[in-house]
DNA sequence: TTGAAAGCGCTAACAA
DNA sequence: TTGTTAGCGCTTTCAA
C-alpha cells in the first residue's frame, strides 16, 4: 500500500494531525515540525490519497468535458482545441475526465466531478443542461448561446461573424452567394444562417431556396452539397461554408467539376482550422477562438467551484475574418 | 448530500449492509429485500459514492490516457481516434483521465488512476514508462514498440506498411522516389524511414541523402520539405511522406511550383485520415487502425486491472496500403 | 439470511 | 502548538 501520514507522522514522532496541518499549510505548526514533515513527504514520495479526501471534504479533484458525442458530428480539430483550452485551465489536484452523452442521461454520474464544462453543440443539448442544473451541478456551457436563465456561458458571436464573411465576399463583386450549412439543429448552423441571409437582406439580395444546401459539418458532405449545387441551372459564383471542413469538400468538388477557386467560384470557411493554409487555393475563413473559449470557459468553472462572485455570467467572444486565396 | 446506503436502509427497514449486499448482487438476501431495495435505490436515484467505495476497495474507477504532449506535435485526428478508441473499451464506472507529461514527472501523480494506457510516439517516453513500472502501475503502452521485457503494448508494423507504400511506388515506375520524415527522435519516423530505405534496398536503388527531409509531422513542415526538394538540381519524381498532414503541405508545394500530381511527382501519405479522400487529387496512403489500436490497448488494460492472464502481452497491427489518385 | 463492528485515509472540531 | 476523537460512505469480517 502507499505511504500515507500515518507512516509519516510515525516517523516524525509526532500525530497524524500535525502531519495533515504541516501539508495543508496551516499555521499552527512549529517551522521545525513542519520542515521536518515536509522533507519526510518527499523523501517517502508521499502523495495524498484522494479518495479520503474527497470523502471528507465532500470534493471529487475532477471535472468532466462532456460532449454531445465523441466519435462524429464533430470536427477532430474543434475537439482537440476544446480539451487543450480546458487543460491549460486545470487547477492543481484537478483530473480532466471526458465524456460523452451517448449512453443516455439515466447512466451519467455528475456526481463524479467537481464541475462540468459542457460543449453544447444543439438545441436538444438542452435536456443535459437542465439534468445537471436540477441537480445542482456547477456547469459552464461553452460554444452554444443558453437560453437558460443563470447559466454561465461562453460564446462566440457567430451570427455577426458569418455575416462578416458574407459581406466580405459581397464587396469583392460576388452576387449569387449560396451557403453550405451545417447538420439543421445544430446551433452554430442556425447563427450561422442567419448571419448568411442578414448579409443578403441588408445588400437587398435574396437568396433562392436551394441555394442554401445542407453539408454536415463534415468534408463529404460539402463536397456532396457542392454537387447539388453545380448542378443548379442558376449556378452560384460563391458559396459561404458554415465550416472549413465542408469548404474542403466543396473545393474538392469544383475542382472535379473543372472549375476554379475563386476565379469561377469565390469560396470562404469557418473556424480556421491548420488545415486551410495549405489547400489550394488557400481558404479565407473566420477565426473562431475554440482553444480561448475553453480555456475561459475552465477558468469560469473554477471559480464557480470555488465560490467566488462571477462578474460576467455570460461571455461572448469575437470571431475575426482571415483573408487567404479562395476569394478574388 | 446524496442519498447513501443508509438513507435506503433506513427507508426498507433494514441494516446499511443489507442494502450494501443487495446492491452488488451478493446471493445472501432474499429476493423480496432484494427487490425492495433495488426499487427504492432507484426511486431515490442513489448513486454509489465511488470515492468511499474506492477508499475501501482500493480502487480509483478510472483510467488515464497519457500522452507526450496535448498541445503540439500531433495530428487532431490521431488524438481523437485515440480518445475515441479508449472510450469504447471502458466498463461501467470507469471514468477517462486525459494526461500529458508537460508538467514533468514528479508531479505526475499515477495513484489517482487503475491504469493507464499510454500513446507513447518517441523514445525519450521510455522515461515514464521505467517510472510507471517502478511504482507497479498497471501500463499498456500503445503506439509504440518497447525494449523493455514484459511491457504490454499494441503497435503497427510501420516499417512493413512503410515499404509496401514505397514498393508500390516502384510497381508504377518511379524511380526517383524522396522521403518526407516526421521528427528525428520518433519511433513512428525512424519505421516509415527504415521502410522507405529496405524498399528502395531491395530494389536496388540508393537514395541520395537529400532525399530524405525532416517534415516535422506537420502540415506546415511537410510545406517546407517539398520546396527543398523541388529545389534539388536533381528532383525526385515521387515521394513518400511518413504522414498524411505533411502530404498535404508536399502537394501544396508542389502546385504553387506549378506541377502536378500524380504526373509529375507522385505522392503517397500515411495513416489514413478522412481528408485524404478530398484532396486533389485525392491521396493514396497507409491505413493505420489507430482506432482499432487504441480500443484493444483498453481492452488489454482492463484485463490487467481485474488480474486476467494475458495470452499476448505484444500485439501488432496489419497497416493496409489505400490506392487513390496521387500516385500514376 | 441479516446485522454489528471495525477500518480504508483523511480532516473538522474539540481538548489539552 | 499539538493531540484525540469522530466520522465521511462504503465493504470486510465475524457474530447472530
Amino acid at each position: 500500500m502507499a505511504i500515507t501520514i500515518k507512516d509519516i507522522a510515525l516517523k516524525a514522532g509526532v500525530s497524524h494531525m500535525t502531519v495533515s496541518r504541516a501539508l495543508n499549510g496551516s499555521k499552527l505548526v512549529t517551522d521545525e515540525t513542519r520542515e521536518k514533515i515536509l522533507l519526510l513527504a518527499k523523501q517517502l514520495k508521499y502523495k495524498p490519497n484522494l479518495h479520503a479526501k474527497g470523502l471528507v471534504l465532500n470534493k471529487k479533484f475532477s471535472i468532466a468535458v462532456v460532449f454531445s458525442t465523441l466519435s462524429s458530428k464533430t470536427a477532430p480539430s474543434f475537439l482537440l482545441s476544446c480539451l487543450n483550452g480546458v487543460y491549460q485551465s486545470l487547477t492543481k489536484d484537478y483530473n480532466l475526465v471526458i465524456k460523452d452523452l451517448s449512453q443516455g442521461l439515466e447512466h451519467f454520474n455528475l456526481s463524479r466531478a467537481d464541475g462540468v464544462i459542457f460543449v453544447s453543440q444543439q438545441e436538444s443539448d438542452d435536456e443535459f443542461i437542465r439534468f445537471a442544473l436540477a441537480q445542482g451541478a456547477k456547469l459552464v456551457v461553452v460554444n452554444r448561446k443558453i437560453a437558460l436563465p443563470n447559466v454561465v456561458s461562453i460564446t462566440v458571436d457567430e451570427i455577426s461573424a458569418a455575416e462578416m464573411a458574407v459581406n466580405y465576399l459581397l464587396q469583392r463583386d460576388y452576387r449569387k452567394i449560396a451557403c453550405i450549412n451545417g447538420p439543421e439543429l445544430i446551433q452554430s448552423s442556425i447563427d450561422r444562417l442567419a448571419g448568411y441571409q442578414n448579409a443578403l437582406t441588408q445588400a437587398n439580395l435574396t437568396s433562392a431556396a436551394d441555394f442554401v444546401q445542407d453539408g454536415g459539418f463534415s468534408i463529404a458532405g460539402g463536397f456532396i452539397a457542392m454537387q447539388r449545387l453545380l448542378a443548379l441551372e442558376d449556378k452560384p459564383d460563391a458559396v459561404f461554408c458554415a465550416n472549413d471542413e465542408m469548404a474542403i469538400g466543396a473545393l474538392k468538388a469544383i475542382n472535379d467539376a473543372g472549375l476554379k477557386v475563386p476565379s469561377d467560384i469565390g469560396l470562404v470557411g469557418f473556424n480556421d482550422s491548420e488545415i486551410c493554409q495549405y489547400t489550394t487555393p488557400s481558404l479565407t475563413t473566420i477565426h473562431k477562438p475554440i482553444e480561448q473559449m475553453a480555456k475561459l470557459g475552465g477558468e469560469r468553472l473554477f471559480q464557480l467551484i470555488n465560490n467566488m462572485q462571477l462578474t460576467n455570467p455570460v461571455t461572448e467572444l469575437v470571431a475575426e475574418l482571415v483573408i487567404r486565396d479562395s476569394v478574388r
